[in-house]
DNA sequence: TGGTTATTTGGTTATATTACCAAATAACCA
DNA sequence: TGGTTATTTGGTAATATAACCAAATAACCA
């Protein structure tokens, strides 16, 4: 009589919360956005500074600001025509920590099957 | 006579190295995919099982797989006719805790905003 | 060998993301 | 007020992602 309960993990809260999750870490996940976490983790910066160091256009880099924002990963402040966009969850660094030491591993990987007799 | 410095930092190996990054963020940026990262860094499992627990189509599973392998983030290993996949890199773990950081701040910043008075 | 299960790959369609330009808004100053 | 600068928003076209089905591959077993 007894079903066998089918475990399927992957609904509701859980779903919810994954997709919570994944807005953030696509907010991280392209090469301006990432620039911009971490210039402002050093100092706050306005718009048109960001403008100039990334050079696009500024459209397009107000629209990366605004999903970084909209994600919760960085706050802005209007100070007279400018708005200055600052760092508010440091430990996003740490976890760029992580990013990179997967990336290690991968070359780490790639040399030994290039030289599978001498690991470095 | 010297020309102000234009400070554009987005170049060359800077770009090539926030790329790299970016394809692995990239790879994380699924709900599906954290799924079985947090399910992989339990126990590692073979392509049926995650298929059994997800409820999308396998090859649809097996995709989410090949590209979380390809980002070096799991490994697999083939056991008889079964894959078994793996989370190769734990640090990964330690990432999901900034991202729940993330989350929490923006609840409490959505709850400040609905009652300005009380801070929890 | 022929049939079965496990997994990957190719193809197609729907949706999401991105970049740029143009136009709208906002703040400032002469 | 009119002009200028800073920023955001809307529109559009190009590209990237994702899901599913169908078919290919691989391992196994009778």
């Amino acid at each position: 009589m007894s079903t066998v309960k089918k475990e399927r993990k992957f609904d509701g809260r859980l779903q919810a919360h994954l997709e919570a999750r994944t807005k953030i870490i696509k907010a991280l996940a392209h090469p301006t956005r990432l620039f911009m976490v971490e210039e402002l983790s050093q100092k706050e910066r306005c718009v048109s500074e960001l403008t100039e160091m990334i050079g696009s256009d500024v459209s397009t880099v107000s629209k990366h600001l605004s999903i970084l924002k909209n994600a919760g990963i960085v706050q802005d402040q209007k100070r007279s025509s400018q708005v200055y966009y600052l760092l508010r969850v440091p430990c996003i660094l740490k976890f760029f920590d992580c990013i990179e030491e997967v990336l290690e591993a991968n070359v780490k990987a790639h040399i030994e099957l290039v030289r599978p007799c001498c690991t470095l």
